[in-house]
DNA sequence: CGGGGCATTGATCGGGTTCAACCTGCGTGG
DNA sequence: CCACGCAGGTTGAACCCGATCAATGCCCCG
């Protein structure tokens, strides 16, 4: 469970090349990819140097801060968790990464890792080699052109919570941002599981693990959510957005 | 004052080709290539497609959130500052951009700029049309590889400040930061000028104005700097940095 | 049944905001 | 040349949101 995943490759799932194929159709990244203007066999090329990590269990590290930077990821499957730890022992999450979302994108300034990457559940990955994809992205320009924005989205994506927002903005602006995400994946946007622990969210947010409980309950208690351990139902998103719109700026 | 600088090309600045690579060689963005591997013809491909734009002067706008997104530039001069408006009409400063530095990455995923890009003072800058050093980049590996990191290092600055943090501890991180960045570009790292107002610091730091004054008072009065108006001396450089240490992660 | 980790709830505390007044340098116009 | 105005900056006092500390509750798993 110490143990570092990023540099274990599942060999048998590249078997054959029908085989990583059908595996890979369910990859957002190659998806999105192809809807940046990649024809069919530019996504071969790319298909052929994925590697399909996992399954990763809860608590599994994808990479840890300080491991030599090779690659980014794309999530496939489960919730992973990137987080620093300050000399202090104070953990701060950097982020939850969904099914269809990058991680390592961070690191490429730089030779290291510069956080840690940790499975909250059942994780399933497709693994790029940074070196290898640089190079196809000259070759392809929607590649490139993809990769571009994905960064650039993380630049915007990473503002957004330095905003000084009060706890129930924070918290509104998180479940709204979780739902859709989740909603652009497939999922419901309405009913969801939290896979983060509560002392995740708050330090994601920035708050004491007691604010989020006080908030959640609040948020209830008005009729605006229904929270049950970690299941979770939107009641009233109209009312959830007017609080997250200044943080997430629509 | 209120009109957009960006669209405007200062064309006789592009007269012959000498000039161009004269003005060029003080640019730090093709000098920043140059150390990633690019050659000297690879150069002149880049230098045929950059603007030169400037002067700006103090209030004048690089681009305003909402215009299309063309360009992104490197500050050759001055300092500009992007920022953002809530619906309340409060501005949040994203951030400081020194000479050197490329302001524009965040717009790239979008078509449209999402922030404002104003000059604090004298501003030259180095304008480069994205969709063509987009191309140029498919062909030079080392422009390819300097944007990626250019991005990838804005991605982890992005995430800095949204730590909680004291004031303390933030303005520390702010002057530390500041003048490794000027240090970076040949300026003196002990004396320097503020080139922004103390609301702007405030902004940045999501901190009030009042808060500002109180620490850079109180930093002052135990000795770690001098400051009259905007003008800045750092005196004890060694506790400054540890108070910023656990914000800039060293 | 017992234990341990996570979550909730209550009481208190404190750093930073807010509100208000005052200061200070500088440009402007009489 | 000085009075005025004003924007940016500073200083002081009261307040408030969220943190902290402490105790209790609740599941899940052994």
């Amino acid at each position: 469970m110490s143990g570092t995943a990023f540099p274990r490759l599942d060999s048998k799932v590249l078997a054959d090349d029908g085989d990583v194929l059908r595996f890979c159709s369910t990859c957002a990244f190659s998806q999105a990819c192809l809807s940046e203007g990649m024809d069919k066999s530019a996504l071969m090329d790319l298909h052929v140097l994925v590697e399909h990590v996992g399954p990763l269990h809860a608590g599994e590290h994808v990479f840890r801060e300080g491991d030599p930077f090779e690659a980014i990821a794309a999530v496939r499957a489960g919730t992973v968790k990137t987080y620093v730890v300050d000399r202090d022992g104070h953990e701060q999450v950097l982020g939850f990464h969904l099914p269809g979302e990058v991680i390592g994108l961070n690191a490429i300034d730089g030779d290291r890792y510069p956080c840690n990457a940790v499975a909250l559940d059942t994780v399933m990955l497709c693994r790029f080699s940074f070196p290898k994809i640089s190079v196809l992205a000259a070759r392809l320009p929607g590649l490139q052109q993809h990769l571009f924005r994905l960064m650039s989205r993380d630049i915007g994506r990473a503002s957004l919570l330095a905003g000084d927002y009060s706890a129930d903005q924070r918290m509104a602006a998180f479940l709204i941002g979780l739902s859709q995400r989740l909603a652009a994946r497939g999922f419901s946007p309405d009913r969801f599981q939290l896979t983060m622990a509560r002392t995740d969210i708050a330090n994601y947010l920035r708050l004491a693990p007691e604010t989020v409980s006080r908030v959640l309950k609040r948020f209830q208690d008005d009729g605006l959510l229904q929270v049950d351990r970690r299941e979770l139902e939107l009641l009233d998103r109209k009312q959830l957005e007017a609080l997250a719109a200044s943080v997430l700026r629509h």
